[in-house]
DNA sequence: TGTACATCAGTGAACGCGCGTTCACTGATGTAC
DNA sequence: TGTACATCAGTGAACGCGCGTTCACTGATGTAC
């Protein structure tokens, strides 16, 4: 049963490629931490001592799963057909996204990882340069004429929806957990509540 | 040097106090996982095997801990003369507090431990509540006479702050950092733009 | 095109280490008289 | 109040286990002729 012997270069490929894939959404679901390499490799369909052939270290996987989450966050707004602000509000705050953090938003799935991992760490530095996209998106998504700088407005916005996902994935299976959800979403496409 | 026998009833209480209060500190601000049995009981003054001696797992302490987080936060408030909502959230979104989540609030320090470890652990249901009770004192330093339920308002607010505390944690070294604590800042206290 | 051989992707055992938990032991505290 | 002894808080070694990382090895892939 057991495969030994050389792959072709695009097998090769295609497992890094499925290495970094998969690990974006576990890192998602469990936390940086919460995945040990095993895990990782396993679920890629390949045994954990072929992972240096493809990455220096954890921490270099960890970046790589982080830029790619980014990417592929916004390959997924194009693929649920999100095309202005009240849409993306809809579904950051619907139960599906709050209940699927493995194929979330990065920023709040991976807030305190980041958060205690410390800004000398590779994967810090993906982690913010994708706050800082997803914040231009937010603002465009509004505003698509305008190319000014990302206002206080935006930011609070995404304080709000990250927020709220947050406190209502932390609550879950208690009723403050879709109230959160649906408060957020009340203020944010309300324009009588929020200016 | 190494001390034996038995110790007074009154230096056990002390010391259980102190494995309390030391891991409550230490698991805001290294997560749950984040922190050995040996790291606290080394930070209490003991070594890691009398552990048993005052709980049944980490699990319970765990749970001890969360719960003294939050009545710390309790007292914490008294201490620094909040006295209504607008001191709280000068306070809550200032970078003192951001740069210090192991005395800070653990609902913003915790939430992604919380929904990771799942529903089932007896810390789950301590922080549910110990998130109802904040939410409760949002309620009170703004409408002190009404002793209605919590509104969306308060969860909205509540989902605010703590959204741009855990980002601007997240980010921090980042100019963006203090910008998520000035936005959210000035949209809870400006009348003008949240009602 | 066919053959000989070098390359190297992936395997699986091993490394040192730290984890949560258990336990035999020590000796000061607390109690019975 | 003073003495004898039982209790039990804390110690430190040990347990099995999983971690990130290293490495000798295998054998199909890729290349040179």
């Amino acid at each position: 049963m057991a495969r030994t012997g050389r792959v072709s270069k695009e097998q090769s490929d295609l497992n890094r490629e499925s290495i970094i894939s998969t690990s974006s959404e576990m890192f998602r679901e469990k936390g940086l931490d919460g995945v040990s390499l095993k895990d990782i490799m396993s679920a890629a369909g390949l045994t954990h001592g072929g992972f240096y052939g493809h990455f220096a270290s954890k921490d270099a996987l960890e970046t790589a799963a982080c830029e790619r989450a980014f990417e592929e966050a916004s390959v997924q707004a194009k693929a649920h057909e999100i095309a202005n602000f009240a849409q993306l509000v809809e579904h950051y705050l619907s139960p599906v996204h709050r209940d699927s953090p493995a194929n979330g938003c990065p920023v709040a799935a991976l807030a305190t990882d980041i958060q205690r991992k410390g800004p000398e760490k590779p994967v810090h530095q993906a982690y913010v340069s994708g706050v800082r996209d997803m914040a231009e998106q937010i603002k465009k998504l509004q505003d698509s004429a305008t190319a000014d700088d990302i206002e206080d407005k935006h930011l609070m916005q995404f304080a709000l929806m990250t927020g709220a996902l947050m406190l209502a994935r932390a609550t879950r299976g208690d009723d403050i957990s879709e109230r959160f959800l649906k408060a957020a979403k009340a203020a944010l496409l309300d324009k009588d509540k929020i200016r």
